[in-house]
DNA sequence: AGAGTATTGTGTATTATTCTCAATAAGTGA
DNA sequence: TCACTTATTGAGAATAATACACAATACTCT
């Protein structure tokens, strides 16, 4: 289920809330984003500046988070520091990530069994799904030999 | 495998590193937590002042990293702006978060099966396991009934 | 078209976490 | 056991991500 314009405002009317250009803006820029690709807000302030769209970052700020708790949107937690986001896609796109938590490096990897039971255990305890994701925190082969500290 | 003094320092040693008491208080405050409990760094900075082992911020700071980066310590991203931490224990008492987004209620299950995927995974790679958690966003019955924005 | 109110942008505040650096102390080897 | 090297600590300042306040704007519904 693609979003557009159209099916986000009506998602957007039915709480009350308004379909803004800035929101219609900052959902296409996800939509073309290319897949394993995820921004952060600052990220996305920069994308949208040169793209020739500016958007303030307090704007930015709040609407990634309504769109992740509409479940449009997933909020990533790497190792960084600061959150990233990308497109909650359903099955064949959906995935997970493997991180190497001294250089960051991401490598994604699919499971269709864990959503399986991402649905079941939230559906058994009466949550409302919005996102699943297998975080899996590791050292990477050259961070292995490396014997630097931290 | 549950830690001791003695394989602490020997597992700080290894690597070129120090026992110190601090990081020794530190380790058992986790290991005398309740099983579901977790703490953020402040959470820490206070138990321990109460305990009468007031150690610096700073320093638990620098600790709970260290002792994530070793596989000590699991780290827990939900959705409060602050990390969490706790014992990284083995199977029987691993476990995975159930987290709603808006009041942040947290349920905790078992699943073995994420276990294995988790290291399975890593394995391929070559990466070094340290933590494997599912972590499912969702909304808790009480907050889908409230109409609240946020 | 107009009323009502959600949303935006600007600037400021907050808060978690990291950094700096001098003082201390753990580990090591004689 | 002692001295040496260097990892670690504590205090405070610095940073960085994110939230907040509020006046101005602009959706949505009638």
């Amino acid at each position: 289920m693609a979003y557009t314009a159209n099916s986000l405002k009506a998602e957007l009317n039915e709480r009350g809330w308004r379909l803004t250009p800035q929101r219609e803006v900052i959902l296409n820029v996800f939509q073309n984003l290319a897949e394993g690709h995820h921004l952060s807000a600052e990220d996305l302030y920069n994308e949208l500046q040169s793209q020739g769209d500016p958007i303030s970052l307090s704007t930015i700020y709040r609407t990634v988070k309504l769109m992740a708790r509409m479940g449009i949107l997933r909020e990533l937690e790497f190792a960084e520091g600061h959150k990233h986001y990308e497109l909650n896609q359903p099955y064949p796109h959906h995935h997970h990530h493997l991180i190497c938590v001294k250089c960051n490096k991401t490598i994604e990897f699919k499971s269709d069994s864990i959503l399986k039971l991402g649905s079941k255990t939230s559906e058994k305890e009466g949550f409302h799904l919005l996102d699943c994701q297998l975080l899996i925190h590791a050292i990477c082969p050259q961070c292995q030999r490396s014997l630097l500290p931290g």
